[in-house]
DNA sequence: TTGACAAATGCAACTAAGTTGCGTTAGTAT
DNA sequence: ATACTAACGCAACTTAGTTGCATTTGTCAA
């Protein structure tokens, strides 16, 4: 029995007009502890509503899930994030590896890092 | 004046054939204060001798520089890592980024997840 | 060789992300 | 109205990583 909690309401709102976020922003814009904060989140991402970022700076970050499968553009002067569609498609990399290693891929991690237009000028 | 310590020795030695190390493990094999190894690790890092890893389990890694650029296969049954290398010429698609949004890409991530051969059969 | 300087290290204390156990509040169904 | 349980808050904890400061130690120059 899962309830229609307002901060869960409030929660999805956010999260569907904003990029990647981490619990300590979320913390900061609603009167919530953190703990339930991680245990909303924890359940978001198990029932697939949502999916974990990670930007390699100490703290996940989640984002809705239905957006499908892209990466980021991390601006490391501003921390601005824009998303971008890279249409990786690594099948015949993965069947490769998996005939010469037996290694079977069933996802990856690609963000990628630099400078965004307003911090270029 | 950079000195040829002990440890400094013992540390290269010790990542020179091993895969990718975090901080909490290099910890366990060397008895140095853990204060010692993040700030040999940072300026190993600085002077281009290490890069940084990030597996996005909340422990950086690191992982002899002079291998070259290449990615890795993390298993996630028992945590074995296998170095890949995948060629990786994102210039066509970066160039594209550039002049759509003007941003221009520094350095990526790329890490793959999977199950390994071992843990397969 | 000795004294001085700087690199290297240890240590305690701290910050910050994330976790756990437990008791309480508050929807929801019967 | 009662009973059940999802949701929440809170305190305490763990772990990665940082900082300031005092101490040790290698190196160089007199």
């Amino acid at each position: 029995m899962v309830r229609n909690t307002p901060f869960r309401k409030a929660l999805l709102m956010f999260l569907q007009d904003s990029g990647p976020v981490s619990v300590p922003a979320i913390n900061e814009r609603f009167s919530v502890h953190k703990t339930t904060i991680y245990r909303e989140l924890e359940m978001l991402v198990q029932r697939g509503k949502l999916s974990e970022i990670d930007f390699g700076d100490g703290t996940k970050r989640f984002e809705i899930a239905s957006k499908g499968h892209h990466h980021h553009l991390v601006c490391e002067r501003c921390d601005s994030v824009a998303e971008i569609d890279l249409h990786d498609d690594f099948s015949d990399q993965e069947q490769n590896i998996f005939e010469k290693l037996g290694f079977t891929i069933t996802r990856h991690n690609l963000e990628l890092f630099g400078v965004c237009k307003s911090c270029t000028l």
